[in-house]
RNA sequence: GCGUCGGUGGCGGAGUGGUCAAUCGCAACAGGCUGUAAACCUGUCGGACAUAGUCCUACGAAGGUUCGAAUCCUUCCCGACGCA
């Protein structure tokens, strides 16, 4: 695991050619189909002949989530082991991988009629009936923050509460593919601020000079301006250039910005997840 | 040369006599998030001590008016546009 343009592509192809392993992308962009240029998707040839799972599986259209990744990742991993091969995770969705390591709460899937529902609610709305219903998790919430309220009244219609985080170890810890599994390599890749902003210019020159202006809008016509923009990064801002809301010559560097902010995101994550895991490097 | 409109914090851009260290957006920095996680959300953001708070330096420059000016007046510098 590591941050974006850090190289964990081709280090995870170096490692399962020596380890006779096969790869499960832990990218929650990577799996939509068309999506290439602005993910950094990797090429056939770049995988060598290495097996690459969960790739390509969605339309942009569809969405994807945690829950499933879990359980797809879970059903590849004995899949893998099974035929006698070395499951290696490889990506930078590092919610995916504390999803995977922890567990998630409950077989509580997206509802989106619900979801509708609520999205009419005004923000204080949704913290009150959170508040009122589980008080225990309305404190571990931000108020302020929408989706995590509805997801939270998602879990309490279906649930009565939200499970509260220890008790949800326990219960994960039952499932096969968790965490604390004997014979589990680490391998963080995590460079320097200097290095990664480099890497990134680079890649994002690159990305343009291979057209990730006609990919996003090829993207965009399939999809929509609101789907555009959930898909980020990439996608949102040149969604913006291609809707004559920014410049051009913006694009560059805001692109570099807004990576770097995503780097940065990630790199907090990866402190996070050494610090509570017993990850080491 | 004359005229008009402008010069505000890293950038964009509000404010047009006191409640302004100055709305807001961006960038920067720190962090949160139990199924949209490249999404979503929060905090800090002139400087110094530093919780609150206190002091200092600030709204192109220099003067002036006023109890009090980023806000009014004068001159100068710079920019855009118009007329020459």
């Amino acid at each position: 695991m590591g941050p974006t343009a850090s190289g964990k592509s081709s280090h995870a192809v170096e490692e399962a050619l020596k380890r006779n392993g096969e790869i499960i992308s832990v990218d929650s962009r990577q799996v939509y189909r068309g999506l290439d240029i602005g993910t950094e998707k990797i090429t056939v040839e770049e995988m060598r002949g290495v097996p690459h799972h969960l790739i390509d599986i969605r339309d942009a259209k569809e969405s994807y989530s945690a829950g499933e990744f879990v359980a797809d990742a879970t059903r590849l991993i004995a899949d893998i082991a099974g035929r006698g091969k070395f499951p290696i995770l490889a990506g930078g969705t590092h919610f995916y991988f504390n999803a995977l390591l922890h567990g998630l709460p409950t077989g509580v899937d997206a509802n989106p009629a619900l979801r509708e529902e609520l999205e009419k609610l005004s923000t204080e709305e949704l913290a009150a009936r959170v508040a009122q219903r589980d008080p225990r998790r309305a404190a571990e919430l931000d108020p302020q923050n929408r989706r995590r309220l509805i997801r939270a009244l998602e879990i309490i219609a279906s649930l009565g509460h939200v499970p509260p985080r220890d008790l949800l170890k326990r219960r994960t810890s039952q499932h096969p593919g968790r965490s604390d599994l004997p014979g589990i390599v680490w391998i963080t890749i995590d460079p320097s601020k200097e290095e990664l902003q480099t890497r990134i210019d680079t890649r994002l020159a690159s990305a343009l000079a291979h057209g990730l202006v006609d990919e996003v809008r090829r993207v965009r016509e399939a999809v929509g301006d609101t789907r555009l923009n959930e898909l980020g990064l990439e996608y949102k801002i040149v969604g913006e250039f291609l809707r004559n809301e920014r410049t051009e010559e913006s694009l560059l560097p805001t692109l570099s910005a807004k990576l770097w902010q995503y780097a940065r995101r990630q790199k907090a994550w990866l402190r996070k997840l050494k610090k509570e895991s017993t990850l080491q490097n």
